[in-house]
DNA sequence: AACTTTTCTTAATATATATTAATGCACAGC
DNA sequence: GCTGTGCATTAATATATATTAAGAAAAGTT
């Protein structure tokens, strides 16, 4: 575990690579995201203070994801090291795995703008911090659909 | 570990329920799948021979699918018991969260032919066992949009 | 075999979201 | 203070998917 600070902009990590680390956020904010054949950003997750963030991959299989930071941030970074596990370690993953299975869910059965309220709910903060459009892309649509879509729920 | 038999059918975890179990598929096909408000069922995972399939949340904290028998399974059941932990147990909830972390980038980026055809290439023997509409359910869409999108990907 | 139920397909129409383009705004850098 | 760049919004149009309804084939039941 060594500590490193990182500025805006800055990526941790891209496609392809191996060894993966996780990041403990201290402070700042970090996203994931993939980057689709047109070109397409897809954002996979926020990670604010006291979050972590990594690639869900073994450690032998390429990295899907880019990582870097929103903000000027400081993180704890780790290894994946599986030699020493506590049940703490578990319970974290079975929880990670918990919000994929409800996020997968609500890609399937809401629209994008009950997603985006639930969104809003979750996490407040967030919606602060970054643009429109990340949120737009966490959420798997455009800028302006979103736009067009809290338009029209205001009207009613 | 005990094992137990079931007919195709029969419901083994609904919503809401605690202490949900894990189950490992010997023989048949079982499911996991949510029903939204408006009745509409959500295909969360298909497990055939040799997968298991669980509710991904804590022991404490209420189920959110329910999980039944396509076929005639024969199935070991198992309690989430975190107190004898292998290295290997943490290595498969890393590669079940890999596969989560896929299947949402493709949920966000890829339009329903292109996840069919996924689907096809990934689990071919999947899909001469269940009908169409739950491959449909799967994938995020209605089967009359399936049988559009094959439709309409033929004439290419 | 007759019957019922489920499944698949097609079509017409409606809605959600994507694409493209234009505009105004805010902010960073010079 | 200007200027460029990124961001948000709107609108027009296009595409993907949902909804509803009908009919035919397949499978399960008695």
């Amino acid at each position: 575990m060594k500590e490193i600070k990182v500025k805006k902009g800055q990526i941790l990590q891209k496609p392809g690579e191996l060894n993966s680390k996780g990041y403990l956020v201290k402070s700042g904010l970090l996203r994931s995201y993939s980057i689709d054949e047109k070109g397409k950003e897809h954002i996979f997750m926020f990670a604010p203070e006291g979050w972590t963030i990594a690639d869900y991959a073994p450690r032998e299989v390429p990295t899907s994801l880019f990582i870097d930071a929103l903000e000027d941030s400081v993180l704890m970074q780790a290894e994946k090291d599986f030699s020493h596990i506590k049940s703490g370690d578990v319970l974290k993953l079975i929880r990670r795995a918990h919000v994929l299975q409800n996020r997968i869910i609500m890609l399937m059965s809401s629209p994008a703008i009950e997603r985006y309220e639930h969104f809003v709910e979750t996490y407040p903060d967030i919606i602060q911090r970054v643009p429109q459009r990340m949120i737009a892309s966490y959420l798997g649509i455009t800028p302006e659909a979103l736009s067009y879509a809290k338009r029209k729920r205001m009207k009613k």
